[in-house]
DNA sequence: GTCAAATGAGAAAACGTTTTCTCATCGAGA
DNA sequence: TCTCGATGAGAAAACGTTTTCTCATTTGAC
């Protein structure tokens, strides 16, 4: 029953159900005035076609087009992919699609993919990387179009969302003072990360000034190497390390072992970033602080679309809480469990 | 010099040019007749103003969106990523956008994206997965417009694109034979997976048909205990290990580094996925085999191109070569190199 | 029985392009 | 001087919707 052509027209659908264009629309819509059964009419035969209104057509009318664009720098997808989920998510039942551009770390590749995408008449932007304390290689100030970070650094008086690392790093530090550890150590990344800095502050806040912290790199090496340094010293050893990410983690755990060291019995575990792959697969199971990124790619296509609507929506960066996922490492809680603040 | 409620028009566009706007367009498309001047005049002020054509109305006539769909239920995105960057570098200079839509194993949430992907009138869908022999949740047979298959199943008289696994795994046990290994064990995941069984099979043919291949699963766990196995059975050690993927050499690195073997002295090492974060972090770094999606999603982008203008394509499934990746763990070329076949 | 208001439905304009016609004007050939 | 083809440029239709306007008919009150 489709036209060979492509998908049936509104002008279509109006023919046989005998009735004008305009009326047809109208029924369809819930708009104008009508008989009650013509507009049943209408409806049934839609339904009985298949019909489904062209996009383009209503947005060129509507000047919306139900399509926004998440523009992102991280190649791995490691923060992309759970704040992309939860965009969409967010946004698909309202018939609103994405557009998902990586841009690496090239202003021109950048400036082409914005391009194409107002092109498009986007209703907005969603900017999203890999550190929230960098910009994208990309200036969205003046685009025609709202946008909102996520994860990445946005401009002054600009929509921004990132996860409270602060309070992430409480929630951990608390727990396993809760399950009785005494002697907690951070190993962590590189100093020049905000959220280093911020884990950093909100541990040394709850532990006490006189925290070790460790800054190194992301690396399982580090992990690695920060356990040889702290064993290898002189004196009392830790009964816990808070890590600064998963990997970290691992290499630390790997560490402890090939030490005869039992996690967690002699010493518990906590990361960072609970990326499943590799907290989940680990021996034990590591218990992880989870940044929540599905929830903020939510809140931001939330947000995209207010704006988009028009709607006024306060600028400022909106922090989101972290949840400490709960595994075997940490000694407490054998079946997976979730604690929020 | 923007007008308030949105972007310029080609009607602004000729008012400041002072033609029609017919000629406007024609001049800006190099169609038409006018004197050369009048057409420079127009691109000149075109160029002034920053003027970009609505590609909503163009589209409205064309009938081309220049916007594709790429389908997924990849969660973690480790095989969509690649192919997705693949796809968007091959179109993003044709001014074809992509939009992304995660399905994970949900027809209905699947019917609710390609609904809304022919909505906006997409060119093509490009569908794809985390495994090349199982379907996509929904069926795309009957889509008014062309789709190509990448990474997954698709249907008779459908366009697919794979990697030659059964190259790929040749290529690694050549390498392990050139070398000069001689007894060189596969340590695999399970056997209902195509590629397993492609790739034990190629194995096979090429180190003879006793050759031992060891079935498990797709983790870290499944390469320690293979390594366990192997080391406490009586009898003659291999002195290589080709694994199914990065994540079992990962394990079986492990487990050989805890008896003391040195890798690669003692037993090389080469895995497949070339998994970077993976792969590369690994002490030693691990050699591995790489199957190219990101070109794979290039043709795949340049495929549905051709079928959205029309042009033949021959249905069929296409191979793509797999790559060596050659770093430390097989004791050849400590700078990282590559080899094809 | 008259008139105003309410009701049902279609005509037409609008969105921003591209494309096909149509129409002057100009120069050249007779 | 007349006509013919080329040239330059605009008018209008088309794409598929939504929305505003208009108009005829019916209903209700007097």
């Amino acid at each position: 029953m489709r036209g060979k052509g492509g998908r049936q027209t509104i002008r279509d659908l109006a023919a046989m159900a005998g009735v004008s264009i305009s009326t047809a629309s109208k029924a369809l819509n819930d708009t104008g005035r009508m008989g009650e059964e013509t507009r049943q009419r209408v409806k049934r035969v839609a339904r009985e076609i298949g019909f489904r209104p062209n996009a383009l057509a209503q947005g060129l009318l509507s000047k919306r087009s139900f399509t926004i664009g998440l523009l992102t720098n991280d190649t791995y997808g490691r923060f992309t992919l759970p704040v992309m989920a939860g965009v969409s998510e967010a946004l698909v039942d309202r018939g609103v699609s994405v557009f998902l551009c990586a841009i690496e770390d090239d202003p021109a590749l950048g400036q082409v993919h914005v391009d194409a995408m107002l092109d498009k008449q986007v209703d907005g932007i969603i900017a999203t990387g890999k550190r929230v304390d960098r910009r994208l290689p990309i200036d969205l100030s003046d685009v025609p179009v709202p946008v909102v970070y996520a994860f990445t650094e946005g401009g002054p008086d600009s929509v921004s969302f990132r996860s409270d690392d602060a309070q992430g790093a409480r929630l951990a530090v608390e727990w396993l003072k809760a399950s009785g550890r005494q002697r907690i150590v951070h190993v962590t990344g590189p100093q020049d990360f905000f959220s280093v800095r911020e884990r950093s502050g909100a541990f040394r806040a709850v532990v006490g000034e006189g925290a070790a912290v460790l800054f190194g790199e992301w690396s399982e090496t580090w992990g690695r190497d920060a356990v040889d340094g702290l064993w290898s010293a002189s004196g009392e050893k830790p009964d816990a390390l808070f890590c600064g990410n998963d990997q970290i983690a691992r290499g630390a755990v790997d560490a402890l072992r090939e030490r005869g060291i039992r996690v967690p019995e002699d010493v518990a575990i906590v990361g960072f970033d609970n990326w499943e792959i590799v907290a989940a697969q680990m021996r034990p199971p590591l218990t992880s602080v989870d940044m929540d990124l599905k929830e903020l790619g939510r809140q931001a296509g939330l947000t995209i679309l207010a704006l988009a609507e028009g709607q006024p929506v306060e600028p400022g960066v909106r922090t989101l809480p972290c949840r400490l996922v709960v595994r075997q490492s940490c000694g407490v809680g054998s079946p997976e469990t979730e604690k929020r603040r």
